[in-house]
DNA sequence: CCGGGATATTTGCAAACGCATTTAATTCTG
DNA sequence: CAGAATTAAATGCGTTTGCAAATATCCCGG
């Protein structure tokens, strides 16, 4: 037992190893992901918030935008810029909540599905990459234990 | 099929489902990762840059200064700066290559490691969380396809 | 039904970031 | 072996980011 470990009662990083330390993984491999993605779109106009909340509002129809920030994992003030940025080019609409005048949903507009449709065979082709050669079933068992830790960690209901 | 499908060749974003589509489950995991450790950590004065530079250091010996970015994951000017402060703090060592001097190699100092054994905790209780409930083999297999992954799509040989 | 506290979003501002360029050194090529 | 091309790191600069504060609205207890 190190002398960390010791201290911490949890071995050290040392111990595990970068390779096998899960959370050192998911930021390299997001990290590229995200990246390339980044430097695919930005030639659209199109920046990594911009990209995500059209992402997120091509599926789900009309969120509030306290929750497009959470599904889209962007801060709320950056997301409200981005927003700024997608009305003005009218890819989103901003409309009032019927029952709440501090909410706002934000809708997709036709445009704004197109613009999606442009970027999504770059999304699809990194995702393609990302799993290539890894069998099905792996696939499958991966995802559910992302399923599982992005239960155990989320402060959201969503 | 839809007709996104029907340009693409590649099954749309709504049919996979976000809840499915990994690449969003990993950044929403280590979105909320992230945020959190450099919440803990912003008290210490350390960035997510710093922290990282301080964890990768941690073990491994004197990299090149590009090799960290890549470790790191942080673009390489972001991180010379990061450098310059924690070398301003006492917390790393930076010494030019023995055989190339344009390079330089990154030391940790006694400083650093104390450093980086104060974070550690926060690390490890994060990384805990994330696994909370998923046992031993399903937590192997996960990490054996994460370094899958890490090997589709990184463009270097580390 | 009034006032204090909570909630939704935006905005001000300073810090951080990333791209492109610069500087310096090495390696390749004819 | 000279000059061109490449590579390593640092820096200039405009943009973006995130925190905190401001604004507007809603909800709850008395």
């Amino acid at each position: 037992m190190t002398d960390q470990r010791r201290i911490t009662g949890q071995p050290a990083l040392g111990e595990i190893g970068l390779a096998n330390f899960a959370p050192y993984l998911m930021n390299r491999i997001m990290g590229r992901y995200n990246a390339s993605l980044r430097a695919d779109l930005a030639g659209l106009g199109l920046t990594t918030p911009k990209m995500r909340a059209l992402a997120v509002l091509s599926v789900i129809d009309a969120p509030l935008i306290r929750e497009l920030a959470v599904y889209a994992v962007v801060e709320q003030s950056t997301l409200s810029r981005a927003l700024d940025q997608l009305a003005g080019e009218g890819l989103i609409q901003r409309e009032t909540d019927a029952g709440d005048s501090r909410a706002i949903r934000v809708h997709i507009t036709e445009a704004g599905r197109g613009a999606f449709e442009a970027m999504w065979p770059q999304m699809a082709a990194s995702y393609a990459r990302m799993f290539q050669g890894i069998p099905d079933d792996e696939r499958r068992a991966f995802v559910a234990t992302l399923q599982k830790m992005l239960g155990n960690i989320r402060k959201h209901d969503f």
